[in-house]
DNA sequence: GCCGCTATTATTCAAGCGTATAATAACTTC
DNA sequence: GAAGTTATTATACGCTTGAATAATAGCGGC
């Protein structure tokens, strides 16, 4: 009875690889079909593995949770250009690919499903969400100013959430039965109600 | 070893006692920690009843999906009056208790992880989602219409997309950290919005 | 080219899972 | 109030789960 032979990953890479299967299984099989077994043939190991590399399945899946946080937020946070690029931008990156996908919103959702369950997750929830907001503040308040319509923190922040509760709502819609939209339609009426949330026109 | 003594419930409520049940231990415990004998605690009664009512787990589960969508529908497809107070009350149910509150959220989130695992659930879902953007885009016509600025089935799809999306994602957010929002807060941020988004205001 | 370290595999374990089956207690009917 | 029906309980079965343990194979240092 021989082994399989093997190849001795790098710890961040193999760390790395284990995540990324166990999103893959969180989208696929949902949460509850992630098992130990499962995440380990996807990552091409065997199951005894995962527990070198994390405490235990909670921890990988809390770790995994922040991935997910991450990619949905780094893409978004990193606009560049003049304020008007930056706003045009954020909204569309956040209602196109890759952000924009079944995959996305399924692990997305699994993960918000368990806020609820676990204080861990809640806490990680709360602190992507706050960072996004903030950041599409910012954003907005710099958009405003370029604009000549300089606007308070409170006028800021309450433009944040509604615009961030629209991106956010369309962004579920479009991933969960992107069929139902033409291509480009999500983008287009964001982009018109934010102008008619705002009252500006958004171009240079 | 004495039995259990018990009641023999009319088939209809003890359909319905299981259901809740069902929904309470996703809520508390996630999609994972709901399982037959978790849920028949909650219930009051033993596992093996379940699946005198249900062909299976995943039937139960299914159709308590049906319940969730049901009672996150029907409140809001019910609003009475002129075409303004409609589409003000409209706004106002999906954004205030027992419609947004956390129970919700995460029976919503849970289900809308598996819908890429499970095509009845997925069926489910987009029934259910189509059935509430379109009571949502009538209710639009007949405001803009009595306004005076009656509009076409393909300008009130777009705003239906909007104010559907927008409503969504505020109560989403409401409902996950609803203590960074003050008292009414959401509902007035929304109700500005759509007047901002229509270009009316919504007063009789 | 051997040695030592440890990342990885293989195996095992108890607990919990959904489901199946048989016994029985509660209610209906007459 | 006895008989018949069936909703409900109790128990058992085979499988999967996350985790623990021991054996081993890959690889860097010398």
């Amino acid at each position: 009875m021989n082994r399989r032979s093997f190849h001795r990953a790098p710890e961040g890479e193999r760390r790395q690889e284990l995540i990324e299967a166990t999103l893959d299984c969180i989208s696929e099989f949902g949460l509850k079909g992630a098992t130990v077994r499962q995440i380990a043939v996807r990552a091409g190991v065997t199951a005894g593995l995962v527990r070198h590399y994390f405490e235990s399945k909670d921890q990988m899946i809390a770790e995994a949770y922040r991935a997910v946080i991450a990619s949905l937020t780094e893409k978004a946070k990193n606009v560049e250009g003049d304020p008007t690029t930056r706003l045009k931008d954020f909204i569309a990156i956040n209602l196109t690919e890759p952000v924009a996908d079944s995959r996305s919103v399924s692990l997305w959702a699994a993960f918000i499903s368990q806020v609820r369950v676990d204080p861990v997750l809640a806490e990680i929830h709360r602190e992507g969400y706050l960072a996004f907001r903030n950041a599409l503040q910012d954003l907005l308040g710099d958009f405003l100013a370029a604009k000549g319509r300089p606007a308070g923190a409170e006028e800021c922040r309450r433009y944040a959430i509604a615009i961030n509760g629209l991106v956010d709502g369309l962004w579920v819609e479009g991933c969960l039965a992107g069929d139902l939209f033409r291509e480009g339609e999500l983008v287009s009426i964001a982009m018109a109600s934010v102008e008619a949330l705002l009252g500006l026109p958004i171009e240079n």
